[in-house]
DNA sequence: TCGATAAATGCAAGCCTTTACATTTGCTAG
DNA sequence: CTAGCAAATGTAAAGGCTTGCATTTATCGA
């Protein structure tokens, strides 16, 4: 225990355990190609000195460094947190290590961080969302990096994915809300420049309006930042527009909470004065007061799928699938019949 | 751009450009070194070839990765993952790369990730938490990783660390709930075997009690797992106790949701028939109806901090230290005085 | 008992970069 | 004009592991 000591290689747990180093790698990668007893020699070396493999030099031998990158808007959002646990779990089980890096919704930095992880060895990448800069598809496979795209889903993309029809989804719930006699929409939206899935939302509620005889062009959107408090203060601008409109469909659910506690504070009984809709559902949606109605996103399920498939493309080279998965409405107690008194 | 061309190296560089592969390296890595003249010449040679160092080799010649290990609970709990959040941001800022491990609460887990990401090649660690394997500790310093611990503060530790004094902050809390009268206290307690953050906090409870004259044994306790209906539901068994707990501090604001709506469920009114006071102030605590008091974590500090010691200790050699940041109790809508009625 | 085959192990060539040290070039001052 | 020095650049050795191929050993059938 010299604080000296340098860290044991290969060949020091080689010449302890009488083998070769090939052996002793052998051992440590494909152990049922060694012999019982050799193997448990060479084990015994390693508990012994101590060893731990030198990532930089197997990094470099074999080529790959068993690292997975994940890029995201930022880990505050529950909903990125918890997809990125259940990836990363999932990676656990593969024998993958994750790599992490946040965006903050900023195009300069994700292209920044995609560079950043790629020159850290990461053998694939977790991306969010389709659109970014063509550049950096050609950068990726270049550079010989498979990206899977995740929290979205298109049929028509060329790109593997594994995610959900977001525009559909908010379709689904819209064409509800409205058959329940809302004619005056809103959308409190997150910025939807360079986010894919919140101008999906988008779309979708327009489609829905379409659909029912409504104009789209009568929706009544405010994008703002993601937060509670931007999400009421959205609310309260919304809610002195003409016509006013009954049913408010929010981009997420933080800023529906926003707008619900927003509506309290200014007297309004939800849902019977305006009908509240978040997206994700995520714990918030469940204790406010009433309960939110909500889209609900398998996000769990996005990671570990996403997870799943990477680490089969880069075990036994099985290419990337898209891969849809279910968003589903659920209602709860913010959304009722439009008020009749308009 | 054929299927098999392999990415270009530092000779390809070096080739293109007319120089040796040294001066390329110099030009990337001290580019004051070089002649003006030369890098340009260079750089043009890397943008032309599309040219990404090969990280294993980097990482086998510079014997250090610029990446840093973080091993957290688990990120789906709010508090982690805005602290990873704050802790990643300051890291990218000094050109280092986050590697994430999570692990359940699971210390057999912690241990096998901690020697992952070291085999991974992290330059540092960041560690929840004191309490672990003396063995783990050994290891970290025969590998020569070294470790900031988080999330807790004790001035006595050996080890450096950046956090909060858990039990002063509870004690300081409960002080004030005591002198309001409550008598009759209960604690809704995250499991504290191997958690030695809800371990500190339970004792904090104890020595405000003692302080005020009252026997710390009388504490009600139930240990739980984290969630909001696991808190509901100990809520429900402690409150049918005797004596029953005019005050329920919970281990965190998440066991303290749960409380809370349970005790709506149960027709209790809150903090007229009981207080219930939670830990860490996440958004939750503020849309809660009543407003949840609880004690303030500085969550995203912490985080900061830890990268910004960890950053200069890796670039400078500047030594850890111990750290300690405060954290205070907010007092919003959730206690009040004891009821008399006993 | 011997050859054929399979299993186990060893040999040694990479893998690509960094960096200590050596060399060359360009200046400066005497 | 040249010795002497600094700046710029080159040379080549390490760094520790994986893996294709070669070799040895063990197993088995005839």
């Amino acid at each position: 225990m010299n604080p000296k000591k340098p860290p044991s290689t290969l060949l020091d747990v080689a010449a302890a355990a009488g083998v070769s180093t090939a052996t002793v790698s052998r051992c440590l990668n494909f152990p049922d190609q060694v012999a019982d007893l050799t193997r448990e020699r060479v084990m015994t070396a390693v508990t012994d000195l101590g060893y731990s493999p030198n990532f930089g030099a197997r990094a470099m031998a074999a080529r790959r460094t068993n690292t997975i990158g994940a890029i995201i808007p930022t880990m505050e959002n529950a909903i990125f947190a918890r997809g990125l646990q259940a990836f990363q779990e999932e990676l656990r089980v593969h024998g993958f290590t994750m790599l992490v890096a946040s965006t903050s919704y900023r195009p300069e930095i994700e292209d920044e961080q995609i560079r950043s992880l790629v020159a850290r060895g990461a053998d694939a990448l977790l991306l969010i969302g389709h659109e970014r800069d063509p550049e950096i598809y050609r950068f990726l496979e270049a550079q010989g990096v498979p990206a899977i795209i995740s929290w979205t889903y298109d049929a028509n993309s060329p790109r593997p994915s594994v995610g959900f029809d977001n525009k559909a989804a908010i379709a689904e719930m819209a064409t509800t809300i409205i058959e329940m006699g809302h004619r005056d929409i809103a959308l409190i939206s997150a910025e939807t420049s360079m986010n894919d899935r919140a101008y999906a939302r988008l779309l979708g509620v327009k489609e829905a309006m379409l659909a029912a005889g409504l104009n789209p062009d009568d929706l009544q959107v405010i994008e703002t930042p993601y937060g509670i408090e931007t999400g009421a203060v959205a609310f309260e601008t919304m809610i002195k527009n003409t016509p006013c409109p009954t049913a408010v469909f929010c981009g997420n659910d933080v800023l529906a909470v926003g707008a619900l506690r927003r509506a309290h504070e200014m007297g309004m009984s939800v849902p019977k004065d305006v009908s509240i809709i978040g997206f994700d559902d995520i714990e918030l949606a469940q204790i406010t007061n009433p309960p939110l109605t909500t889209v609900h996103v398998p996000h769990r399920e996005m990671g570990r799928r996403a997870a799943l498939s990477l680490a089969n493309l880069l075990k036994d080279g099985t290419p990337l699938e898209n891969i849809e998965l279910p968003a589903k409405a659920v209602f709860r107690g913010t959304h009722a019949a439009a008020p009749k008194t308009k």
